[in-house]
Parts: structure tokens; sequence; C-alpha cells
DNA sequence: TTTAATATGGACCTTTCAGTCCATATTTAG
DNA sequence: CTAAATATGGACTGAAAGGTCCATATTAAA
């Protein structure tokens, strides 16, 4: 999963995959078969750890506002470190295969849903605890927080700033308002 | 261009550029050098031939502010047809590639940089023409408007209505009043 | 301890990848 | 008309791609 994040499917070998699995070819297409089945199964475990963390997150937080704010200024997080600049597994695949993998398609799809779920629960808070208007349509607001997280961590494989993301993140937000 | 755009570098073969150009290989080397040489310039070209055409439309247009709205609007357009969701080849180029081949990272900066420049202009002008607030940093929203940009196109790759990308364009909008 | 089931390493397969090379056409210039 | 320069087709290369297969280890059950 890590390797997929990282490079994309494509650029993503098997051999680089065995080695990182510490597995033997047979051993691998025993377990899973294929390169694609295995990259299915990353997009499944990425979505359900990714969302369920942010569902955590979003319970964790003191006001559904502050957690929706730092979520989109934690991808200024993303620009350095380690692993900086892989963007989300979810929306790089959508960019990578768009509609032209049925089944790849189907999983991005239900990833997509999956993060706007979260962001859907966290505006309906948000409006109950008074910090966005409740005449604003929730799942047009969720709508919109999936295109700009897509948006901000594309920006950021651009090669933007830390402090670019937290300003645009700023405008994104005066949105909800 | 056409190939990259659709298919990405990695997933486009020498072989489909050849068949596409109807250029025997030896051509081809003796005219591009290489595969990684061609994808450079058409990012270049397709650089300027979208920032042209951005331009020209900004001025054809008789406020700024349908220019803005025109442009963001357009991407549910790209949902359907012939070439449909391929979504914007610097964008995607940068999330195939992120900042892991320097050339490749510094001709995605500049075409970011171009088309940032366009919205630049869009916004001081729709500033002077009182559809947006003259205190609000120009620079800002149009790094913002670049974002949105990228995020409903990555929305549309994955699947997004042509609905759905005018509803969510909607409040991308809203946030520059 | 023997037998059955499972796991694994490594050789092998075909296909495709980007890229090179050269002999032959074709074009341009004098 | 000739000679030089350029363009082109097609054979060829080595590497790497994903995937298969089988004989040998290893484990679990009786």
């Amino acid at each position: 999963m890590q390797l997929f994040w990282r490079q994309g499917y494509e650029a993503t070998s098997l051999q680089e995959l065995l080695d990182e699995m510490r597995l033997s070819k047979s051993s691998f297409y025993q377990a899973f078969g294929s390169k694609h089945a295995l990259f299915g199964r990353c997009i499944d475990r990425y979505r359900d750890s990714l969302a369920s963390g942010m569902q955590q997150q979003l319970e964790a937080a003191p006001r559904a506002w502050d957690f929706i704010a730092g979520i989109l200024n934690s991808v200024a997080g993303e620009t350095q470190g380690e692993d900086a600049r892989r963007g989300c597994l979810v929306m790089n695949t959508a960019s990578e295969f768009g509609q032209s993998d049925a089944e790849v398609a189907a999983r991005v799809k239900a990833g997509a849903a999956r993060f706007r779920k979260v962001f859907l629960q966290a505006v309906k808070r948000a409006q109950a605890e008074g910090d966005i208007p409740t005449e604003r349509d929730p799942g047009l607001l969720a709508d919109y927080l999936v295109t700009n997280m897509s948006g901000l961590r594309t920006l950021t494989k651009a090669g933007a700033s830390a402090a670019a993301i937290r300003r645009i993140a700023g405008v994104t937000l005066s949105a909800l308002r």
C-alpha cells in the first residue's frame, strides 16, 4: 500500500512489491492472485483506515469546525518529512485511472463516498454547533470539502509550500460560513 | 500530447505515440530524442495553448467574473463527449510524478504559475468591476482558484456528474465574494 | 513417525518496454 | 544530372515487465 501510495500503480513494479513484502513470487501469487488484485485490496484498506481515523478525529474534536479546519490545514504538514507529497491514494488513483478500469473506478468512487460521509457528519455537527449556517446544504458542502482536499493535495504534489497550503485552506474554510 | 493527456506518461507506450504520429521509430528519435523529451515539449505546448486560450476568453468576457464562473463551470462539460474526464495535463503530471523528476516538476510548477497568472488578472479585474471585494488578496484567490480547478477535475475523474460539478463550483465561487 | 497439506524459492515463459543501428529512399542544392 | 544531406523503414538489442510452474521445504495432523 505504501508503494502504490508513493508511486502509483503502473510505476510500482512487482519486484518492488516483493522486496518490500519480503515475499517470493510464488507466495505472492498464491496469497494475492495478481498485482491488480493486491492493488484493489490496498485501496480498500487505505479507505477504511483513513476514514476510520478521520471519524475518530471528528469524535475527539471539541467542535466539528476544529476538525474540518484541522483536516484542511493538515495537508500543509504533508509537504515535509519522509512521506512528503504522496497525496491521497484514492484521489491519486482517480487521477491515474480515471474511468478506464471499471473495477478500480468503483473502488475510487466508494473511497470518495466514504470521505464525503465523514465530512457530511462534520458539517451537520458544525451546523448544530452554530459554526456553519443551517441553511447551507450539508451534502453540497461535504462535496466541496472533498474537492478542496483533493485540490490542496495536488497543489502539494505540484510543489506548493506549507504556508501557501495553509493560506488557501483558509479561503476554503471561509466559504462554509 | 493528446495521448499523454488522456493516459499519462507511463501508461502511454512509444508504440502508441508512433502510431498516432504516423512516424517510424528512427524518425521519432531523430526528431524528439526520447519519449521523456517529447513529454516535456508536450507539457510546454499544453501550458502555452491553454493559458493563451484562457487569456483570450478573459479578454472577450464582458465581466471578469463571468470568465471565472465560466471556467469553473466548464469542468462540468468535461464529463461528457469524446475526450471526457481526461483532466488537465499539468495537474495530471503533478499527480503522476510529484517531485520525483526534477525536470518534470519544474515544468509542472511553470504550468501552475501560468494558470495562476491568468486567474490573478481575472480576480484583479473582477475587483475593479466591483464583483470581488478589493480587500481580498488577489494572489491568494488566484491560488484558491487553481486549487479548485484541480480539485473539480479530479472529482470528474472520480466519476462525479456534471450537475455535481456545477453545484460545487457554485460553492467555490461563493468564497470570492 | 508417517502422511497429508501448505508454503516457498527459483527457474522459466511470453510479451512489451524504450532505444540503437544501418541500409535504402527521398529530397535539396549546385 | 550529380552529389550531398536528410528522412525513413525495419531489423535488432538488452532489460524489465507480469505471470506460471514445479520440485523442495516446512508445517500440522494422525
